[in-house]
DNA sequence: CACAAGCAGAAAATCGATTTTCGATGACAA
DNA sequence: TTGTCATCGAAAATCGATTTTCTGCTTGTG
């Protein structure tokens, strides 16, 4: 029957998935069901080097993780793989990965890319977004908002959650763009900031909740220049507050 | 000896790489000599697809894979992943993999992003390169002048040639932005436009090196706004071109 | 002492056998 | 007829054994 069939694989993906420690089940970031080995693997390692559970310039030995996560060497190279491709991890033929080193320099590549292709696409989201992603942008700033920032020294699922809140409302601000390419340059972009803002994370005090709302007050005002400044003030903030950091690797 | 050793390196992997059918040796993007069966593959793999020997939207067998390049499994499976990564080649967990799809939506996309953040970089290099930046400019231009357009029907090796020094002026034109994440999406981009550009090659007949010149001339006279306006025509009318042709796939 | 060559263990890359999933086809009941 | 469900070959995914390459250490030499 395909009900049994279908409830079958599942249970049976679930069983392959699930006892292998320190691998999740998890979600794809298009919102997909991971399903396969190799996916969940992808997914495990990228979550560990963006909050630098892996550091910065450290070895990725294949034989090692395929071990931890109890999967095979395959499975680990094709996931290190997908990695390489967004510049998490760096291959280099004969000698193996390691995880992206971070520098100043990078960071300030970053920002700078950052604010010029967040601004395009705030551009045309504001041009082209009808109400209900005004509504969204509004429903995930109270969300937002009703988070507690979290502490530095608080635990990782506190973090977490204020985390995917962040995201959620940087995406929203631009989800009506209407144009893949550029939302996926983003998304490589503030996935690539998440790392940094992690190390540097609660070095200083900072009135987000006010950045946040003053992008998406002259989001909602539909002020193009307002809105593209405000957020453009808000990454460059960040980037100053993480280089004064003077972060530990290097 | 090391000498030796390092020769005989070289020439083990030549042997494992070049009798294989359809495989060649050649250098990754960056210059690097491919060093690994995988890059091997990946590098084939990718020249058919942007030549669109390989169509778009077709199915890729794994198993017919590694028989025609008289590689394993694995080597096919990691290739298409790193293809994958830059949407030249869509991965569906347990189902496979194939030549992404063309459509006159993602061709407007491409071209919009990509006018876009051409001029984001060309802004970018105009503002900081030097002198031997602009010679590099100059010579490319005439080089791609000094070579014929190639003419449909050319054999390869033309089509290859020309499309080479193309390649080569246009990234001339912002080698000098100095920022590698908006090189990088910038390269992407390009890449993705090329397979376009093949479908509807020779089409109509076009002016194009005016158009380089124009482009040269204003980049040369660091002209922000003549060389911006000038690029984003040359990508523009590239694009309608292309859509007019109406494609034999969709 | 400085430097080349040789060697051994570690790690990466490759391979193809095995397991799991998909998807088309056909049987059967409502 | 229409919609389920079982079946079976094809394809994808996974695995771990094998081969190749790298790397650090030791030894020998000028």
């Amino acid at each position: 029957m395909t009900l049994v069939a279908a409830g079958y694989s599942r249970a049976a993906m679930a069983v392959r998935l699930s006892p292998r420690p320190g691998l999740t089940i998890g979600l794809t970031r298009d919102g997909q069901p991971v399903r396969s080995l190799t996916s969940a693997v992808f997914a495990q390692l990228r979550a560990e080097i963006l909050s630098c559970h892996l550091k910065p310039g450290e070895k990725l030995l294949i034989a090692g993780l395929a071990r931890r996560f109890a999967v095979s060497l395959s499975a680990v190279r094709e996931a290190l793989s997908r990695l390489a491709a967004e510049d998490l991890v760096q291959a280099e033929d004969q000698r193996g990965f390691r995880v992206s080193p971070v520098s100043i320099g990078r960071l300030r590549d970053i920002t700078k890319a950052r604010i010029d292709i967040e601004a395009l696409a705030l551009r045309r989201a504001i041009e082209l977004g009808g109400a209900d992603w005004l509504a969204g942008i509004r429903a995930a700033y109270r969300e937002l908002e009703a988070t507690p920032l979290p502490q530095p020294g608080d635990a990782g699922a506190r973090f977490e959650a204020w985390r995917t809140l962040h995201r959620r409302f940087h995406f929203a601000l631009v989800s009506a763009c209407a144009s893949p390419w550029l939302l996926r340059f983003r998304d490589t972009l503030y996935e690539q900031s998440e790392r940094y803002r992690f190390l540097a994370h609660g070095v200083r005090p900072r009135a987000v909740g006010a950045e946040h709302a003053t992008i998406a007050r002259a989001v909602c005002d539909r002020d193009v220049d307002a809105a593209v400044r405000a957020l453009s003030d808000h990454l460059a903030l960040t980037a100053e507050i993480i280089v004064e950091s003077r972060w530990g690797f290097e």
